[in-house]
DNA sequence: CGTGGCATGTAATCGGTTACATGATTTA
DNA sequence: TAAATCATGTAACCGATTACATGCCACG
C-alpha cells in the first residue's frame, strides 16, 4: 500500500510523468522504499481507473512524447485518509542480512570477517548516497521554506543515516569480536 | 529466499514439525523475519518434493498426529551453498514509517507528536520482548557450547536491540524538535 | 463450558521482482 | 560509434498476507 500512496503524495506536490516519479525515488525515497519502474506504472494506471488520477498527453516533437499525471479531488482524499490512518501494528522490515547472520556459525570466521568487511564497504557506499539526497532535499526545502514538509523530510533522512551508521557500527564491532577469537587470531594479526 | 532456508537452518540443528518451527519462529526470528504458518506449511511441501526434506509422520493418541521434517544430504548441501553465496547486493528494506514521515507535514503537528508517541510504545515494547529472545537464545547457548553459534546468535539480537532503541530515540528526539515549535508551543507545554 | 494449545493445511489475493520490448535524441 | 537519457509499458513469476477450515484435549 505504501508505495501506492508514495506515488500519490508526490502527485500531491506536483503533476509528473511516471519517468519523472521514478526519479525522484530514485533521488529521495530510495533509501526506505525501492520502486520498480514497472510497478510505477502499474500504480499510475489502477489509480487513474479508480479516479484518483488524471492524465493527458503531451506531445513532444524532440523527445518522446510523455502522459502527465494529475491528483483529482478523490485521490486528494484517499491520500489525506491514509495519513490519518494509524500504522497498523508495525509489520517488522525483513532483514535478509540478520538471517544471514544466525546460521553464519556453520562459516569459518575468515569468511564471516570478510563478509563484514563487505557490508561495512555497502554501508558507507549508502552514507555517502545520503549527501546526494539530503542536497536533493534542500533542493526542495528552499521553494517550501514557511512549509512542515522540510523538516519531516529531515526526519526520514535523518532517520536513514543514523540507520546507516548503525549497521557499519555493528560490523565493525563484530570483526573486532571475532579477530579476538583464539582460532583466527594468527589470520587476524597477518591482515591488520 | 530467506524464509526457505531459515526453515532449513532450523531443521539442520534438529527435526521438527511446521508447528515446532513456528514457535522458533515467533520466539527468536520474528524481529528480522516474520514467518506465517501458512507459508512454512507451503515451503516445507516444495523442499521435501525437491528431495531437501524427508518426512515422517508420529502418530500420536493425546494429541494431533505431527509430521517431523528432516533435513537430508541434499538438504543440507542447498543451505551450504546459501549461507556461502554472497548476498547480491543488499535490498534495501521497505520503510513504511518512513514513507508516512514525508507526508507528515499534510497533518498537524499534533497528530505527529502523538504519532511518535504510540511509536516509543511499540519500540518499547519490541525492547521489551527482546528479553524474552535473550532467554530462549541463552537456553539454547547452554546446549552448544563450544560452538561458534550463540555467537552469531548474540549479534543478531544485538542489532536487534540496538535498532529498536534508535527507533525510540528518534522518536523522543522528533517530539522535541516538535514541541519547540512556535504553533505547537501552548499545547506541548499543556501536556508537558 | 469456554479458552488456549496442539496440529495441519487450502484458496484467494496482493505486492514486488525480473525479464523483455521499443525507439528516438543527445552527448562523449 | 557507443552509451546515456528520455519515455512507456507487458508478461510471467514469486513470495507474503489474509481468511478460512477442522477437530481433539487439557485446564480453569
Amino acid at each position: 500500500m505504501s508505495l501506492r500512496f508514495g506515488i500519490l503524495g508526490l502527485l500531491n506536490y506536483s503533476s509528473m510523468t511516471g519517468y519523472d516519479l521514478k526519479k525522484v525515488f530514485d533521488a529521495s525515497i530510495d533509501f526506505f522504499w525501492h520502486a520498480q519502474t514497472s510497478q510505477i506504472y502499474r500504480e499510475l494506471n489502477v489509480m487513474e481507473e479508480e479516479g484518483w488520477l488524471i492524465s493527458h498527453v503531451e506531445i513532444q516533437t524532440d523527445k518522446p512524447n510523455k502522459r502527465i499525471y494529475e491528483i483529482t479531488d478523490k485521490g486528494r482524499e484517499a491520500l489525506m485518509e491514509w495519513i490519518a490512518s494509524a500504522p497498523k501494528e508495525d509489520r517488522r522490515p525483513k532483514l535478509p542480512t540478520l538471517m544471514r547472520m544466525f546460521f553464519a556459525g556453520e562459516r569459518s570466521v575468515e569468511e564471516n570477517i570478510a563478509f563484514f568487511e563487505d557490508y561495512i564497504k555497502r554501508s558507507q557506499a549508502w552514507l555517502d548516497k545520503m549527501d546526494k539526497i539530503d542536497l536533493d532535499l534542500k533542493y526542495y526545502t528552499d521553494r517550501f521554506s514557511g512549509s512542515p514538509r522540510p523538516l519531516y523530510w529531515e526526519m526520514t533522512l535523518d532517520y536513514g543515516i543514523q540507520l546507516m551508521q548503525m549497521n557499519r557500527d555493528w560490523a565493525k564491532k563484530n570483526i573486532e569480536i571475532l579477530k579476538k577469537l583464539p582460532a583466527a587470531k594468527d589470520k587476524a594479526e597477518a591482515t591488520d
